[in-house]
DNA sequence: TTCCAGATTTGACAAATGTCAATAAATCAT
DNA sequence: ATGATTTATTGACATTTGTCAAATCTGGAA
């Protein structure tokens, strides 16, 4: 049992490390701010208009943030798999109402950390403060890679990138979601993948 | 001259304690690190293939981060107006050659700063990495609003967003750039701003 | 002022993509 | 396994947007 609980952590220590070192002690204290559960398919952990009260990592399945326009249609913003650590991010950082909702597309195991407890971290922790700037850099420049092709390629070339930078994630996905993440049509999806 | 040389750096003090306290002293040694130069309407400060050695802070004037395919076709990346600060930011952050060039779009006046004496001052101050991470939110957050833009909205969308959330931008820069940085082509652009 | 170079607008047309509907395929729960 | 429900594909067509070319406008230099 003693061995389970710790290998739960065991990918949120190589997150925290995997840029600059950190003491035993440290990572001991950052795990224990970090709740464990698991999710089922389909299952909404945060729904637009709410406060995102929590930050996840993900040990094993996929989290999705997407958005809701008036008639329905969804567009992915962002997806977080394993040994990531993702969230409504606006709406944590700032506390305020979400555009986006939060849902788990697969059967997911995952650890959630508060807000007040990650905030408190940065002002406790410069080591925190460095891991969470590092992960910062990291998110912002995918962001822009993901603004880049999104200004300057037509369908066909979005998929293709994808297929290159990311295959396992359209293995592992259903093409509509693929398709809300590229921001194209489930129906320009599929006539891509078999004309290629 | 001493009045002169102090104002240099008034703007960029504003942007440090913009969220934070910072003691005097500390501030000086952060702007200590920024030179000032002046740039021409049209000037190129880095090319693509480069790898960015600045950062820069706009005191005056408007930078503009842009991306030029094989047939010549520009896209704009961001847009860095006064009080703001920016560069070629998968490069200078990694040290990697850059995908895009970055040029000053009117006659500007701006303060810059190494990687070097950046990153340094990262090791050194954490009231300097608070700055930094503070900054990295903000910038994250408004390219994740702008992701989602471009999943979800079509031309009219966009520009009429561009013309709610930044109208002074839009009769500041010629429309050609405007539209490069919605992701569509100048003639849709003007088409758009005379039917409504 | 006058002229020129660049920027903007407009038109005609082509290409890409979206929408709607029908069908086929895959997945889930029982 | 089997039916029910969701997801994926395909076709027909409408719409949006891009491309190219020409015309018009604009601001700065001589």
């Amino acid at each position: 049992m003693i061995g389970q609980e710790a290998d739960v952590y065991r990918q949120l220590k190589q997150y925290f490390s995997k840029y600059i070192t950190v003491s035993d002690e440290q990572t001991s204290v950052f795990c224990s701010k970090f709740k464990h559960r698991r999710t089922k398919r389909g299952e909404v952990l945060l729904r637009a208009g709410e406060v995102a009260p929590y930050s996840y990592f993900v040990n094993k399945g996929c989290l999705r943030v997407y958005m809701m326009d008036a008639e329905g249609r969804e567009s992915t913003r962002f997806l977080v798999f394993e040994n990531c650590i993702g969230t409504a991010f606006p709406s944590f950082t700032l506390q305020e109402p979400s555009m986006a909702y939060i849902q788990s597309v697969e059967p997911s195991e995952i650890l959630y950390i508060t807000h007040k407890d990650f905030n408190e971290m940065l002002d406790t922790f410069p080591v925190w403060e460095r891991i969470y700037r590092i992960d910062l850099e990291r998110e912002y420049i995918a962001s822009i890679r993901r603004i880049e092709s999104l200004i300057t390629m037509d369908a066909k070339q979005k998929y293709n990138m994808l297929m290159n930078t990311n295959p396992s994630l359209i293995q592992r996905l259903p093409s509509k979601i693929i398709a809300d993440y590229l921001g194209i049509s489930q129906e320009t999806l599929s006539r891509l993948k078999s004309k290629k």
